[in-house]
RNA sequence: GGACAGGUGGCCGAGUGGUUAAAGGCAGCAGACUGUAAAUCUGCCCGCGCAAGCGUACGCUGGUUCGAAUCCAGCCCUGUCCA
């Protein structure tokens, strides 16, 4: 399979984004001749995309590394649906405000690693809203739907797991794939797209897209699937203790973003460089190889590059600085975060609460009393010790082996 | 519109009048062991409180009762079958 003419697909293929493929040997062929647009659809629910979609992402920069256009397709007008892939419950709609200030804060993380503009291999950024508001829905009937039928619709996974659930799927949600479909027929016609990429559960609504492609247009366009990424533990990626990993600064501190990628497993730490770095194949073979605790240089040199990427070279030369000065040498580093106390000082689980280490003052209680909760690598046992720092000073705040911040007066 | 089944804590799921802040599992957090890994063992896991205790919570609203997640009525929602 690695016999691959284009760069495209031989960068693609060895780096372990292929999951699937409609026409591989077509698809090759073609980028190996000409400059392929590819589109990745994402979608607009929330101010960030998080590490979940980041294998997407990467994906769209090795497009544009290997001389191709890369396409971000923003959801506007489909997360006024809701994808029912993967989800039990319908999702909430969201409204056009909302939508369009997640798309301009999605699109940040995009400009750190695509290269936007005018020119042929330069990214470009669309919102399906912008086509899909003004398909009437007679319109939409007789273009699109006359090309689907329900005894297919019906054998997706994403309806027949509702279906078998016993969950209800919404007549609107139903209309989900249809709409996906034409984006890609849209961004053929309009923007020569001749590849469609995504997560393997994206599968069919890729499928979907080639097929009313081919019908309405006699066009061949090709879709590409990543594998689904799990860690090594078998859970979905990008779920951690609070909550998502984002892309974005605003909603998760680079520090937290930067440990995310210190603390991968084992297993995953190959896999992660090729996907998720820049770095040749050479190198990453090597980091593979160690073994026992010095793959833990392995995971800081994932971290850095990732973090890099993702919110620029500063922000991880600053988390690396600070993990090392916090772990290795007993110090603080400036990234951590920081509380300040005032000159009355605090009590200590209400300090906890505050800098968000735990959820309730009771909770933090509990955690003290389990032993986790240290100043400046001192055990604290009281729950209603109240710490005063002296002007000037600053103490280490501890809640297990990992979480770390700096209080202040 | 009709018949039946159902709506419980982040999720799954027990519970059919008091001993139920609600079994069990998953997820999560912490401790031990380690390498800021994995696996394993242990503890914790609604909020406030030092505590006794208090406040909230089992779809919604009202009722019966000394006492309701549990019984009654109405409503809302979901599924299955029928029209």
């Amino acid at each position: 399979m690695t016999e691959f003419r284009s760069d495209l697909m031989r960068l693609l293929s060895e780096r372990g984004y292929i999951h699937q493929a409609t026409d591989a040997k077509g698809l090759d062929a073609l980028a190996a001749k000409q400059v392929v647009p590819g589109y990745i659809g994402f979608d607009a629910t929330a101010p960030s995309l998080h590490i979940g979609s980041l294998v997407q992402i990467m994906m769209l920069r090795r497009l544009q590394q290997a001389g191709h256009k890369p396409i971000v397709l923003m959801g506007g007008g489909t997360t006024r649906i809701g994808d029912p892939t993967g989800r039990d419950e319908s999702r909430k709609m969201l409204d056009d405000d909302t939508i369009d200030a997640n798309i301009a804060s999605i699109r940040t993380v995009f400009e750190k690693l695509l290269t936007f503009g005018d020119g042929p291999t330069d990214a470009i950024m669309v919102n399906n809203h912008d086509w899909l508001k003004q398909l009437g829905y007679i319109e939409m009937l007789q273009k699109v739907g006359t090309h689907f039928t329900i005894n297919r619709m019906l054998t997706f996974d994403s309806v027949k797991l509702r279906l078998e659930r016993e969950q209800p799927m919404t007549f609107l949600e139903f209309n989900y794939m249809i709409l996906q479909g034409y984006d890609y027929r849209h961004l053929a016609q309009t923007m020569g797209a001749r590849l469609q990429m995504g997560g393997s559960d994206q599968w069919g609504n890729i499928v979907n897209g080639i097929e009313l492609t081919r019908r309405m247009d006699g066009m061949e366009v090709f879709g590409l699937t990543t594998p689904l990424l799990t860690t090594a533990d078998g859970a979905k990626m990008g779920k951690t203790a609070a909550g998502a990993v984002w892309l974005n600064e605003a909603q998760l501190p680079n520090y937290d973003f930067w440990q995310y990628w210190r603390n991968v497993d084992d297993r995953d730490v190959g896999r992660f460089l090729r996907l998720f770095t820049d770095l040749p194949l050479e190198e990453i073979a090597r980091l593979e190889r160690l073994e026992g605790s010095a793959i833990n240089d392995a995971k800081v040199i994932l971290a850095n590059e990732v973090t890099g990427l993702v919110r620029g070279i500063a922000a991880a030369k600053t988390a690396a600085e600070t993990a090392a000065a916090t772990f290795a040498g007993g110090g603080l580093g400036d990234d951590l975060p920081t509380l300040s106390l005032g000159t009355e000082g605090m009590g200590i689980a209400a300090i906890c609460s505050a800098v968000g280490f735990t959820q309730s003052n009771g909770e933090a209680k509990r955690k003290i009393a389990e032993g986790a909760v240290k100043i400046d690598d001192a055990v604290i046992d009281d729950p209603s010790f109240v710490l005063t720092i002296p002007p000037g000073e600053s103490r280490k705040l501890s809640l297990g082996k990992k979480k770390h911040a700096i209080l202040t007066v």
